[in-house]
DNA sequence: CTGAATCCCTGCCGATACTG
DNA sequence: CAGTATCGGCAGGGATTCAG
């Protein structure tokens, strides 16, 4: 049994989602997107690929995050089913957040998103510019 | 030689890009998203995965998508090298649409965001709550 | 028919300050 | 340590209008 709704090599799947004709929640592209979407959103889940992390892990691991935007993403990954929330009692206060199955999902996900940002980056502006 | 900067099966590529610590376009996942970034962008593709296509198909394909963001996604997809303009001499004028041989590659992405949106849709508010 | 230009509104995200 | 509250700047995108 195919519950796998994909198939086709050449074109997209034959779910009534592939057909529609607006920007729907419904669609599984938006889905994913909408998980992963927004700055910083797969950095974040790089880091918690390579493992459990604290909030101040976090934080140390990406400098530039501002605290807002961090646990807004979070809070986004967290909805989306991609990172759970472990806290601990005691004091300080101890958190970890780690992916869930869904989210270790995604890994290979990033990687199709990696393998084709990688292929043959174009010539952006002049002919042979070693664009870096 | 492997120019393939993938192989990690669990983790991500060596690749120095892997490592940094903030959104930069040089980031081939931050290229791919740039290529599908923003609203209706992705539908445009898929309408073109199907096969070439005219302005006006595209605008009758995708009736709620307005002319500016049409050809905002069409420019946007034709600097990322994913669709390429072919306009015939004559009158009316007649234009039509193709991916590139880059652009094609983008059905193992959509693919694998698919993929990940079709699997296991969260019980988003309630419990065993038969969305559809 | 195929677009580009303009206007305006909304939502994102960064900085800062404050709470449990 | 682990966040939330608030504000402001800026870019995204929708409707409309104009041009080739």
């Amino acid at each position: 049994m195919t519950h796998r709704t994909v198939g086709h090599p050449a074109g997209l799947p034959d779910d009534p989602r592939a057909n529609v004709t607006a920007p729907t929640p419904d669609c599984p592209v938006e889905i994913t997107l909408a998980a992963l979407h927004g700055r910083w959103t797969t950095l974040v889940v790089r880091e918690l690929l390579r493992g459990d992390r604290a909030y101040s892990e976090l934080r140390a691991a990406l400098p530039a995050l501002s605290d807002k935007v961090l646990s807004d993403r979070l809070a986004q990954l967290g909805e989306a089913g991609v990172v759970e929330r472990d806290r601990r009692p005691g004091w300080p206060p101890r958190v970890r957040y780690a992916l869930t199955p869904r989210g270790r999902r995604l890994g290979p996900v990033l990687q199709a998103l990696w393998d084709w940002g990688a292929d043959t980056p174009p010539a952006t502006t002049g002919p042979g510019a070693a664009v870096r």
